[in-house]
DNA sequence: GGTAGGTATAAGGAGTGGTTATGTGGTAAG
DNA sequence: CTTACCACATAACCACTCCTTATACCTACC
């Protein structure tokens, strides 16, 4: 058998750049170097393992053979490597999520049992604050990663959505016969309304897009949570403007009504998001990686 | 990623066996320098890969982990170099000859045949086209080698002669009377004469000569192969231009009849060409060898 | 014909990776 | 309890490997 093994490392590289001199500068050594490596490989092997052309080099037939094998086993110790590297990581270690209460309750629950399913020795530490507030913490390196509404307008963050959510208004038994039919928001507006707090990303969102038909709202209650908005509804204090996936389970069992709105509310995301200056740890990547299902 | 590959075989051999002394003794080195390396690659991994027993030392969950993927890696390694191995000795392989399809049947079968009984492993992968063709093919790699007609003017190519052979006109029964004597070129042009298609090498060559001697053909017939060149004069459509080798049959059963020329086309060759350029593989040499007789 | 880009060759020097020698700890037997 | 043995760790040292710099050679292209 070769002596060395790393003289594997060097003909892989050689093999893929097909030349000597651009593998070298991969490799960070010099020419010379590649090339006797390469002389030392096929001297033990006793088979020419290249053709040298003016231009570079090219695999003989023993060689790209070997290169195969070769390449298959240097990919083999990469992973290797990577898996150790992740079960060091993922062994030990926090993972500090940021996160709205009305979104962890409802969308972010089942990842964070099945990252704890997996990588059970990583503790979490869970910060609740609405969106504007997680960024600030974000930037202060106060969590990992925050799990927010869209849309988030900041060049400093990567945005991941991972869900569309419909913004929407509902109400209880006492409005049946007023909301029986569509109706637009100029009409909706006249209806006693209620809304999340104004600091919220949620309330800014659906009145941003209200004041851009033209539309100006005086909520009847501000609300400190989606829970909340909805109780309020179903005992018919107002109408309430939540969003449609968290609220399931009121509109199935027919405790809350949809309105029809003539004019829809255009959709937003949820989704995950980071600082793109600081590159994640290990468990982050791993939680994003659930979050955004790209396994399992 | 670790620097030095040798560390992953010191790796597996301890991992295989459980301790440091044995492992060292089975890779013909001392106890300290398995030690030592070991140790590096668990600070370059910064993981723990063995635990030390008074009795030996036993892999971690982490090594244990590690140790699949380099295990593996080292084995395919092995394979590689065992495939190598086999390629070296021919019981693996392929060769790619190009040859113009008379030359195939006339020529190179016997040989073909001897060389498939030495070395039965070898695939073979045969290419026809004519000699230009062929060079084509053989400069884009196409081919590892190509049996042609000579005269081939390339300088880079490697031309090795093999046989001799002689370019000569036959007839059949009809022109026997008038072709009872020897006659010149100028005299023959004038009869009815069946060549084969001006693209082939073996008409370029002896129209060349003609054209040298200030005669120019119109044949009455072109024709795609030997064969037909050897039919067509048998049954009296003319003269052929074939070669005297390859029409030894109906030249002794009396079924054609070689023109005496007065003024007779040289000899040319029949040999292997290849790339100058390329080494030869090994398959590839030893099919010239046999191809020139150099053995047995 | 000159330049650029590629590989081969030569010689020298630094550092790796092995050696020997010795230390440490744990187990088992007397 | 003590001693002996076995296995791994540590230390110091040295040689040889491997990489570097310098140079040569070749081909292709402008």
């Amino acid at each position: 058998m070769v002596s060395k093994l790393d003289l594997y490392k060097i003909f892989c590289k050689v093999g893929k750049s097909e030349s000597f001199s651009k593998a070298a500068k991969d490799l960070y050594m010099t020419q010379p170097a590649v090339s006797q490596a390469i002389m030392q490989l096929e001297r033990e092997l006793d088979t020419r393992l290249f053709i040298r052309t003016p231009k570079g080099v090219s695999l003989t037939n023993e060689g790209s053979l070997l290169f195969e094998y070769a390449n298959s086993a240097i990919n083999l110790i990469h992973v290797g490597e990577e898996k150790i590297l992740e079960f060091k990581n993922l062994t030990t270690g926090e993972l500090k999520i940021g996160v709205g209460d009305t979104i962890s309750r409802y969308f972010l629950l089942p990842y964070l049992e099945a990252f704890h399913n997996r990588y059970p020795n990583i503790k979490f530490n869970i910060v609740n604050g609405t969106t504007l507030e997680l960024c600030t913490i974000l930037k202060s390196g106060g969590v990992d990663i925050a799990v927010c509404n869209f849309p988030i307008d900041d060049p400093t963050l990567e945005l991941r959505p991972c869900i569309d959510i419909q913004d929407t208004f509902v109400y209880g038994e006492r409005f049946k016969k007023i909301l029986a039919k569509p109706l637009s928001l100029h009409e909706l507006v006249k209806l006693p309304l209620i809304f999340l707090e104004s600091k919220s990303n949620s309330r800014r969102y659906v009145e941003d897009f209200m004041i851009s038909k033209g539309i100006k709202i005086s909520p009847e209650f501000e609300l400190g949570s989606h829970d909340l908005l909805l109780e309020f509804a179903k005992i018919n204090l107002g109408i309430a403007c939540v969003t449609r996936e968290f609220s399931k389970e009121y509109l199935t069992e027919g405790l809350l009504h949809e309105v029809q709105l003539i004019e829809e509310i255009p959709k937003r995301s949820i989704g995950v998001c980071f600082l793109k200056s600081v590159p994640l740890s290990r468990a982050s990547t791993k939680f994003v990686e659930i979050v955004e299902n790209k396994n399992n």
